[in-house]
DNA sequence: CTTATGACTTTCA
DNA sequence: CTGAAAGCCATAA
């Protein structure tokens, strides 16, 4: 299987707590690849869609907790209403949306 | 094997 | 602070 990185990436994302988001960076961390964020949105790109569902993507945002997503036949709009649906409040700005990382920022280690 | 691209990130001007 | 460019890694052609 050549997607053995989409595998792991898959893995992470599912591991996300409901109610929680995580970032490309943080899923590349925990791979074991920090700099390779951008192949992790590409990864759930691949995933994306009717066909993987057991893949919460919609949870995996940028580092500024922006959603990403534009150009894609999902609408921001849907991603949003699943965040929403999972408890996550979703701020919208233009045609731009935010989440509150400070919040809903998945962090595995607490102190 | 080389080139190009991308749902990202970081740094420089 | 805002905008542009380079960096990084994997997949596709």
């Amino acid at each position: 299987m050549s997607g053995n990185f989409y595998q792991k990436v898959f893995k992470k994302v599912k591991k996300i707590p409901k109610g929680k988001v995580a970032t490309y960076g943080q899923i590349a961390a925990l791979i074991g690849h920090p700099k390779a964020a951008q192949m992790v949105g590409w990864a759930l790109h691949e995933g994306a869609g009717p066909k993987v569902k057991g893949v919460p993507w919609q949870r995996v945002i940028n580092r500024e907790g922006r959603i990403s997503i534009v150009n894609m036949d999902h609408p921001p709009e849907e991603q949003v209403f699943l965040l929403r649906r999972e408890g996550v409040k979703v701020r919208q700005v233009e045609k731009n949306f935010f989440v509150d990382l400070n919040k809903y920022l998945w962090q595995l280690k607490k102190k």
